[in-house]
DNA sequence: AAGTCGGGGAT
DNA sequence: ATCCCAGACTT
């Protein structure tokens, strides 16, 4: 598919490129280590670099090892990654800290099939750990990379699609040099991030623009090709916000699926259920105020959150939830896994109980 | 092959 | 508003 000379040429030119102008001092790149590495990679699997440098920090500010954060309780990584999203991420990233710390005596593995087995870790996610931190030789193929590779060699199609991904991998093995396959792979990102960007990519300063297809025909935007796109379904949610002097109550919600194990208000499909909830309990209503409804996108469908705050005389002896419920006081966030909507909503029932704020600090 | 899984930055 | 980001996993 591709000429061995224009492979040649093309990793010598990239490898030239990133010594000049490419980034070598983002966090993760100092003091390089694979389990640094690994966790950099995780987080940014479909997440921009400069989103990720704040958790990186706090993470490692708090883990220094991998064998720290296999030890560490699930929901405190879950509270670390609130607000990142993904959280599959965070779960599968706790399992795979107990499983090297279980089954290699907690150092990171060397072996491709070894990190690939870990949960979270696909075959560019492993490549790139192996590649960037201990300079093994493996191509990557992330979204950067993807770019890169379907503008120069004119690939046409989705890159989602199995057979346009196929040859993308086919090309990425192709230009990946037999040297230097950590400053490679690292040039391919930042090319992807910098220059050959989505949209108004800098055709003229690209080291690869004497033999890039798509540049030579001033055909950029065609590549890579898009996502049939369709309609996002819309869904509805109804919140129950119950308060009982400075406490709140909050229910963790099940481990795999949608804000799998983060914790959140009592939800209900409908208003009219929320309401049954609060007769069939026999809540001691205090006061009860609708807050402002707002809309939470995903990347498949709409969600209307519907909030219902209502505050209660005595705190109800018990009340029915599928997992244990918590009451957590308002004056601090819960060192817990809360989705962005949850964490908004109880930044604001923070804002609104000013009264309440210092009783517990 | 198609669907699931977040949140935010860029445009 | 749309696109998509250093993707992986389940069905």
């Amino acid at each position: 598919m591709l000429q061995q000379q224009d492979a040649v040429w093309f990793s010598n030119q990239l490898v030239s490129w990133y010594q000049q102008h490419g980034r070598k001092t983002l966090p993760w790149q100092l003091n390089k280590s694979p389990y640094k590495t690994w966790l950099s990679e995780v987080m940014l699997q479909q997440t921009q670099v400069a989103t990720v440098i704040p958790y990186f920090q706090r993470f490692t500010a708090r883990f220094a090892d991998i064998n720290a954060l296999a030890q560490a309780p699930l929901d405190e990584v879950l509270h670390l990654w609130t607000g990142l999203g993904y959280y599959a991420r965070a779960r599968n990233l706790h399992k795979a800290a107990q499983m090297v710390a279980a089954q290699h005596n907690g150092t990171f593995p060397t072996e491709f099939a070894q990190v690939l087995a870990l949960p979270g870790v696909g075959r560019s996610t492993a490549g790139a750990v192996l590649s960037l931190a201990l300079g093994q030789h493996y191509p990557i193929l992330d979204g950067n990379c993807k770019r890169v590779l379907a503008r120069f060699a004119a690939i046409s199609g989705w890159p989602g699609d199995k057979k346009v991904e196929q040859q993308l991998w086919q090309l990425a093995e192709q230009v990946t040099p037999a040297e230097t396959v950590a400053e490679f792979n690292q040039a391919m990102m930042d090319l992807g991030a910098t220059l050959c960007s989505r949209s108004k990519p800098r055709c003229v300063e690209c080291p690869l623009k004497l033999k890039c297809k798509a540049a030579l025909a001033g055909e950029q935007a065609l590549y890579p090709g898009k996502k049939a796109k369709k309609a996002l379904p819309e869904k509805q949610s109804f919140w129950l916000l119950l308060q009982h002097d400075d406490k709140v109550l909050l229910s963790q919600r099940p481990a795999s699926g949608l804000w799998g194990g983060l914790f959140g208000f009592i939800e209900f499909a409908s208003a009219t259920e929320r309401e049954q909830y609060i007769a069939l309990n026999a809540l001691d209503v205090e006061s009860r105020e609708e807050l402002a409804g707002f809309r939470h996108t995903f990347s498949h469908f709409h969600l209307w959150i519907q909030p219902l705050r209502v505050t209660l005389q005595h705190a109800p002896v018990a009340v029915q939830e599928q997992s244990a419920p918590t009451w957590f006081t308002i004056s601090t966030i819960p060192q817990v896994g809360l989705s962005a909507p949850a964490k908004q909503l109880f930044q604001q029932l923070l804002a609104a109980n000013p009264d309440k704020k210092d009783k517990h600090l």
